[in-house]
DNA sequence: CACGATCGTTTTGCCCTACCAAACATTTAT
DNA sequence: ATAAATGTTTGGTAGGGCAAAACGATCGTG
């Protein structure tokens, strides 16, 4: 995220009031004001403005968020030109594997989860459509890393905290780039339970002839299912193959 | 949307800008200056804030709605606790008639698509998901209007600005309350061709036990393959029947 | 490649307005 | 029924949002 030079505080003050509702799930007006530190009054005229324009709903005293954020969300989705492209073949992932089959892009350094999948034994996860998470623990985040233009790769490592989620997160910045020269060299990449210990998962990312990444799919799934002889032998098969139909019909949009 | 008594300007500024994005799919600062009506200074600080926060993202010195729309329409969708009931029964509905199948929900007296399912010849339309549209010329908008409670449909009527989109559109508040009375005495409410000439469909509500209007689903397609026997036949015996599992299915959430 | 034109960004100062505190209205709890 | 808590509105003030202009970067063109 770029520093505003001269930021709008009002608008700062709406976006904190909207992550409160996103984050509660719905608030009333004296709960916000506390969460976000502004008084009741403020809070209330931001509310209403939001709610004017469909942003915000009012059930009761319950503020929650508007369906209108769904209109946007498409057109942001808009943005991303391989979406079609690419969700049937995550699906065909996700049938194939009977496992959670993912497609995933980049946005200021973090992963976001566009398109989730369910094969029969899908686990359950938070993961959900609009999912954000770091990009140095998910395989779908290295794999990304691992291919992106290098300056870009050093800028968004530069800037990571890592913390350690389970026993086998990488936290350091080197062991971390050894892994991508590794990724870089096999095509695929790993995780082994780095997020959640037990989940794992295979991905690799999409790219078109210029080399340009423009996000990743994966095949997650619990280790118990998921042993080194499957999790490095049929699964990347799938994902080479669904990459493989994915990058074809990029090159002729 | 009730009227705010104390809006406050800089977050209406604000939705005006990502209006403007969203109507053009990226604009840069000068255009939606212009098309605001504010000095591109102003412009720039809003851009600037929004993009801190991820809600707009800058390629090259073109701004876009950022991917954190999707985050937020998830949650958004939340609300709505038959939704994961639903989508399933329109996949069938789609399937099963080979059309265009659609879930949608009534927000401040909007009609709001929350799920498209396209069946083997489903038409091309301009509607998606978050698509917002206006209740009186629409099969799930009558149908929604017909059966929610009789004060709210007597507010949304009163505030309704009829627009004659098609020769059959309905324009006036007493065709469009005969027009629901036999849609409650039916169940199934028609578009003939309202909205778009030669595009028809059929729709029902989704209702709990004490009546309470939660959406309305419905298949929609070209006349051609759509006419009065089949319109009026096998379609709303599928209709019929999603709604019935549905409703089943809510009863027990 | 140079030059002008256009656009993006930053600065400045003024006027407005976003904010808080408090009063008032409404709802909830006991 | 009464009190306590919450939602809404009001007024005054200080901080900030705004337009205009200067500055800097970029694009297009001859």
């Amino acid at each position: 995220m770029t520093e505003a030079k001269n930021p709008v505080q009002a608008v700062q003050r709406t976006l904190d009031v909207l992550d409160v509702l996103r984050a509660t799930g719905g608030a009333r007006v004296t709960e916000v004001a506390r969460e976000v530190g502004v008084s009741k009054g403020t809070v209330h005229c931001h509310l209403a403005t939001l709610e004017e324009n469909g942003y915000v709903i009012k059930e009761g005293n319950e503020y929650k968020l508007g369906l209108r954020f769904i209109d946007l969300a498409h057109h942001a989705k808009d943005r991303i030109g391989i979406f079609d492209v690419t969700t049937s073949e995550v699906d065909t992932l996700a049938e194939e594997s009977g496992e959670l089959a993912l497609f995933t892009v980049e946005e200021e350094g973090e992963g976001i989860c566009l398109y989730t999948a369910e094969g029969e034994n899908a686990v359950r996860t938070e993961i959900y459509v609009g999912y954000r998470n770091n990009l140095y623990h998910t395989a779908v985040g290295k794999a990304m890393l691992a291919h992106m233009a290098e300056e870009k790769r050093d800028r968004l490592i530069a800037h990571m905290e890592f913390e350690q989620l389970t026993p086998r997160t990488i936290t350091d910045e080197y062991v971390l780039r050894e892994e991508l020269e590794a990724i870089r060299e096999e095509g695929i990449a790993y995780n082994h339970g780095e997020t959640i210990q037990g989940l794992v998962g295979a991905g690799a990312p999409i790219r078109d002839q210029d080399g340009t990444v423009y996000g990743a799919v994966s095949i997650i799934g619990p280790v118990r299912r998921m042993g080194e002889e499957r999790l490095e032998g049929e699964i990347p098969e799938m994902i080479r193959r669904a990459v493989n139909i994915i990058e074809i019909n990029i090159t002729s949009l």
